[in-house]
DNA sequence: ATGACTGATGGAATCAGA
């Protein structure tokens, strides 16, 4: 089973690059943020005439989730991170295929830090740690899929000196990524490639990625059951070099789940 | 430290992104 996430910033703007790398690479299942559409706008029609089922939590501007399943429609679990019914952000859904529970998340940018945004990072955060332990304690497989706007280390960033003070680097948002790791969680892409520079968004600006200024802030978390089924984990980089890209690339992992 | 680029909204200029 392949599962990719990819922060497409606009389905709308978006739809041509995201049906063409669908057409690609046929992912099993695919995560999308920053959809910056309301719920009825979702192209749903075009997606399933490409194949896919879709899930979808909208919202007007800005945020946005879905989850898409391929040949089959992803069983809606949750949407919405638990832990503050105030939150009227489109940032989080949770879907089963197959016997995996997928959950699509965008984590908060923060910026600028410290301020009222970064404190609702922080406390997000809280919330997905606190859901985390309670999907792990469940014993499902479970994949953290999405944009967490953290760089989890200076590997993770082409020059960490000018991000330490920066809402998706600075020490409180690293410690809280590192809290969510220790619960059992692996990280799929660094655990295939221990060492390497690995991004998968670079900004518009300056042409960062042809200097391959980037960043690696989406990352898929997969739960103590599915790590021994890990077979691969990539970046259609390329994808970020085309026509009117979004500034993130999909991030995918391969799970071998014949025998579970 | 700042600015540069892009999408959504709304129909210009501003906000947000990372």
């Amino acid at each position: 089973m392949r599962i990719a996430t990819f922060n497409i910033n606009g389905i709308g703007s978006r739809l041509p690059a995201l049906l063409a790398w669908l057409e690609e690479t046929r992912p099993d299942m695919a995560c999308l943020q920053e959809l910056k559409a309301p719920q009825e706008k979702f192209p749903e029609a075009a997606l399933r005439d490409a194949g896919y089922h879709a899930i979808w939590h909208g919202q007007k501007s800005w945020n946005g989730v879905a989850i898409l399943a391929r040949g089959q429609a992803p069983q809606e679990v949750r949407r919405g991170l638990p832990g503050d019914d105030e939150d009227g952000q489109s940032r989080y859904i949770e879907a089963a295929v197959d016997g995996v529970l997928v959950a699509c998340l965008y984590l908060p940018n923060g910026n600028p830090a410290p301020g009222p945004k970064f404190d609702y990072k922080l406390q997000w955060f809280e919330r997905l740690i606190a859901h985390a332990a309670a999907l792990l304690e469940s014993g499902t497989p479970v994949v953290l899929a999405g944009d967490f706007n953290v760089m989890p280390t200076e590997l993770d960033v082409y020059k960490p000196e000018r991000w330490v003070n920066d809402a998706l680097f600075r020490p409180e948002t690293r410690a809280a990524f590192q809290r969510l790791l220790a619960q059992g969680w692996c990280d799929a892409l660094r655990h295939m490639h221990p060492g390497e520079r690995i991004y998968t968004f670079w900004d518009y600006f300056r042409n960062a990625y042809a200097r391959d200024a980037g960043l690696r802030i989406d990352h898929l978390l997969l739960s103590p059951a599915l790590a021994g089924a890990l077979r691969a984990a990539e970046v259609d980089r390329d994808v970020r070099g085309r026509d009117k890209p979004s500034d993130h690339a999909p991030t995918w992992i391969e799970l071998d789940l014949a025998g579970r």
